[in-house]
DNA sequence: GGTGCATTGTAACAATTGTTAGTGTCCGCC
DNA sequence: GGCGGACACTAACAATTGTTACAATGCACC
């Protein structure tokens, strides 16, 4: 039932059975959410953090003149709100963007894993600062790269992201977002998100349908977009 | 002389001696950079972490085209790479804004910490948790915020985040940033820069000369970037 | 005191991106 | 089978932002 969140910790280093042990008792039950419902409000103080077992959710801010900006996409294996776990109080919110199976972890029982498992304390921190990275990484998306790269850039690392918890099928994987969220998480206005989409298609890298993307060229989509997967730290190293 | 470090992540939650001590235990050799250079570069795998005690440094990556994005500021007071503590490879630069003078700590003390003093880890984690909480406020300000308005957040920020190490006097600070670094940092053009910031002037809620900023009406720059501290987490409470 | 360079500040124009206002299609629901 | 709403897509136009080019200032260095 954990398996995304062992190989999502897994891909950086090796997790034990005894620590795999751990997370799993760190659990208590699961609860599901349909789209549109927030898994965790800004302002909230959680005494729990959230794993996603299935759904994508996102991380968004709203200002006051309603716009809104998704600062991150949480996939199957995330822990959308690990964060809160120190951090205390939500500065955002979390919503599902499509149906939601999560589990949740009592902050109490992750701090005995601080006091008592320093490996897997170290996993989990670093689970969260690949969370940074990728932060950083769509900051120079959007400060430097094309739209069209940027686009290009998020379907690579959902892509890469989504095949590590084997939510890929082939060159293929479902993305539950219309174009007014996705042009929330690019910063751009639906019509513009628009084009930018078609821009894409017409060189003839991807396609996108009924909340499909299919890549139909890795390379030159990765070439547009500058897509360096260091950031995500997917090699298997001791920690 | 840690003393910014202390305060840093003091404000937080309360520091013990003993922690105090451990982190002056991790502490090696001192090291001046002049400005310019690279305190840690871009690919390394460094050994060891590096904190300010006196000077301002950035994350940057640089693109194919030669452009050049700033991921974070960093103020004395700050670790400017414990993330790759963890992460083990640096994905990007960190570059000396001003002349920097930074103390050492070996990978090999900080493991020890996390081995042996959970509570100091969960502040050293908690340190780059708002790494991640800064990150995504500016993502927010470059999705959906206006450039003024970005500028705005960002003299918040950096008034606020200087103010804990002490290193404002009154309503001022030094901001060694010329505007084409600026520029790096929202993502703009020069000469654009060059037209937000004249249009902060004009407003009359800050003034800007020689690389110091005075903040002329704190109520309404505040309100022109809809700032609100939370995600810094300036609240000392146990974590 | 003069030279050269980095920096700020402008202007004119070009490119990108946003706004408003539609059309057409699909799909669930009565 | 028809209705209504969500969504994709487009066009025309407006606003924002970038580019190129240049003037003015200040400051380190000779």
């Amino acid at each position: 039932m954990l398996e995304s969140l062992y190989l999502n910790l897994g891909q950086h280093d090796a997790l034990s059975d005894a620590e795999k042990a751990l997370l799993a008792g760190a659990m208590s039950f699961e609860k599901d959410f349909s789209t549109g419902q927030d898994l965790v409000s800004e302002g909230s103080r959680p005494t729990n953090s959230t794993l996603i077992l299935e759904g994508l959710a996102a991380r968004y801010k709203v200002l006051e003149d309603g716009g809104r900006q998704f600062t991150s996409l949480q996939v199957p294996g995330d822990f959308v709100d690990l964060h809160a776990f120190l951090l205390k109080t939500m500065d955002h919110g979390i919503v599902a963007l499509s149906p939601c199976r999560v589990i949740i972890a009592e902050h109490s029982r992750l701090r005995v894993i601080t006091e008592e498992a320093p490996h897997l304390t170290r996993l989990l921190w670093l689970d969260t600062l690949v969370d940074g990275a990728i932060h950083r990484e769509w900051i120079v998306a959007m400060g430097r790269r094309s739209k069209t790269a940027h686009l290009a850039h998020l379907v690579c690392e959902l892509f890469v992201r989504l095949q590590v918890v084997k939510r890929t099928s082939g060159m293929s994987f479902h993305l539950p977002l219309s174009q007014a969220e996705l042009a929330d998480v690019l910063g751009l206005s639906v019509v513009h998100m628009n084009r930018v989409i078609g821009a894409l298609r017409k060189v003839g890298v991807i396609s996108w349908a009924n909340y499909t993307v299919t890549i139909l060229n890795w390379h030159r989509l990765q070439e547009i977009a500058e897509f360096d997967p260091t950031y995500l730290s997917m090699v298997r190293e001791p920690r």
